[in-house]
DNA sequence: CGAACCTTGGACAACGTTGTCATACTCTCC
DNA sequence: GGAGAGTATGACAACGTTGTCCAAGGTTCG
């Protein structure tokens, strides 16, 4: 196209910046940069001669340095959540990107794998990428040091589990009803011994769970018997193991609750696997629990609401919404399919 | 703690920068930098009086400035794939993320939705980020477009498909041989009549699967027939009434091959819902497939593995690797889980 | 015809950091 | 004791972009 030109090609596997725009099209460097942003006040001839240019040498705006300049929002979100394997955070992934893309924002996503001291290193790096703002599901007992961040103009919300030390906005499930529920339920299929698996009590969200399950308990005058509760139940395979330990034990469970959707595969694994027919509620629905090899009770919620809702939240505070941080609780709702073989029907 | 000073506070909200420190530790901006970089030749004493200020203003450098000034990598990757809430892409997100996390380096992750004008926008962005490289499950039909960024330092590593119109690495999956092992299975099994359900042609994993299914067939010298292949299956649902509808056709098929997961668990529904005891092969291993109401037989993978030697190589072109682009397939593995009730075994 | 305005374009500084270079000082060794 | 090497510190420019300001030229209107 342009067959003449006396400075050198200049681009040495170099980006080709402004500048070189502005050198090709013979303007002044503002000028691209009206064009490329589309700023008012270019004349029609003028713009096409930098957009020519741009084409040409394949220029690209750098987001950094722009950013970096404007003083403005990097239009990048961080995200720091368990692990990104789990139905459950990867839902919230997707909810979260595809809200963010609706303003042009990027998600940065990061997993913590439940260790609170890289939990804190990975919002410290977050921080310093300059992220617009912070969705955060807590595996650390100390936030404190978000507060100066959210001082400085980084809004953060948790997610499923409140921040500790910090007034931050959080949206939560109501773990405690769920659980309650689903207890509930069982002692209504006549089940008086129910054995509860969690993972572990570190965590707010077994705490609740066990709390809730406990008051459903308590609710129906069964006494409280520490055999019947088994933590330290991280996986699948653990939790078969605790179900085979409990099952063998004198006067055993009858019924189980299980507190996460990795616990109830494998309570479901085990139980199936010998053949026996004690009740089973698992909290978290999963994709195909429908379809497991006994139709399960499980304890579920809206997953994308939660995720849509904190996402929500986030944004206003990106937008400027300094009111007092708020803390919204979902409901869960118990979903019946068959299950709990009543033992003693009455 | 320091009482007095003679400047104001400087921090109208405004974040501390390296000048803010420098001021305070009453040194020059430089040195902060050499002691917030860990350089040497720093006294000791003034070190000290630096990280006291750095401590006591919450200084936080500059992630974007940095990265601008230097010149350096954005210690970022960016990751397209179709959507995050998928397992097979979750898992590759995260066996990503990890791998770059030991490079102090995180992922920039968003969904294609495959929608190619959307997935080139991404990359657009991503590129315009300057991110250090690229990580893409394609979906669209050309990627001309990121020839001059592979040019300008960004290499692109392809991830289950290969990218179109650009020679770059991929890392794929032998989809041809597993199909052509599934249906193989399907045969020896006294099958003839098999009925093949996929998403769209226009996939290449699609194609290559469809083409390893007819490689079987005719290896086992049974004719085509168009009437068994049925497109347009994009998720359980379509393929649960895509079966009920093959089924109840004359000369049904006496079992399916379905050419992925989400295909596969419509197909298990609806035989398991109508009594069916068709053969059925799936593409894709999924996390409770032995689960399922009839045990399954599977053409799986290792996930993993394919994230593992695409970051990898990612990597080595990120740390200068200038050789010829290399595709690497790997190898599937025929999972028999009982399935395939032989219609006629011999 | 000149004042007042608008349009268009450019020069320059600034964002927050780091690389280069210069300076002042200390130490060593012949 | 002076050359040479090494250490500690700072001044300044630069990364690629955008905001501010100013100037040149054109248009309108009294």
């Amino acid at each position: 196209m342009t067959s003449e030109r006396n400075e050198p090609p200049a681009r040495a596997g170099r980006r080709p910046t402004m500048v070189d725009v502005a050198r090709l099209a013979g303007v002044s460097l503002k000028t691209v940069s009206r064009v490329v942003n589309g700023e008012p006040h270019v004349q029609r001839a003028m713009a096409d001669r930098v957009l020519a240019a741009v084409a040409e040498l394949g220029f690209q705006r750098n987001h950094m340095a722009s950013a970096l300049r404007a003083g403005r929002a990097s239009a990048t979100i961080g995200l720091v959540i368990e692990e990104l394997t789990n139905p459950f955070y990867s839902t919230i992934a997707h909810v979260t990107a595809e809200m963010a893309r609706d303003r042009d924002t990027l998600l940065l996503s990061a997993s913590s794998e439940e260790d609170p001291v890289r939990e804190e290193q990975l919002l410290r790096d977050l921080c310093s990428r300059r992220v617009d703002g912070l969705l955060v599901v807590p595996a650390g007992c100390d936030h404190s040091f978000l507060n100066s961040q959210v001082e400085m103009g980084i809004p953060v919300v948790f997610l499923d589990r409140p921040g500790t030390n910090i007034e931050a906005d959080a949206v939560l499930l109501d773990n405690r009803g769920g659980a309650r529920s689903g207890v509930r339920r069982l002692v209504a299929d006549g089940h008086r011994r129910i054995g509860v698996l969690l993972d572990s009590v570190d965590v707010h969200t077994m705490r609740e769970r066990l709390a809730g399950a406990q008051d459903a308990l308590a609710d129906a005058g069964i006494g409280y018997d520490g055999a019947l509760v088994r933590g330290g139940v991280r996986d699948p395979a653990t939790a078969a193991t605790a179900v085979a330990d409990m099952l063998t034990q004198p006067d055993p469970p009858t019924a189980f609750l299980a507190l996460n959707n990795r616990i109830t595969v494998g309570a479901v694994q085990e139980l199936w696997r010998r053949g026996s027919d004690a009740g089973l509620v698992g909290f978290d629905d999963f994709e195909l629990s429908h379809l497991m090899p006994r139709p399960l009770t499980v304890i579920g919620y809206d997953t994308r609401e939660l995720a849509r809702r904190a996402t929500q939240l986030l944004f206003a505070r990106i937008d400027g919404d300094r009111s007092r941080p708020r803390t919204v609780v979902l409901p869960t709702e118990l979903l019946e399919r068959g299950l709990t073989p009543a033992r003693t029907p009455r």
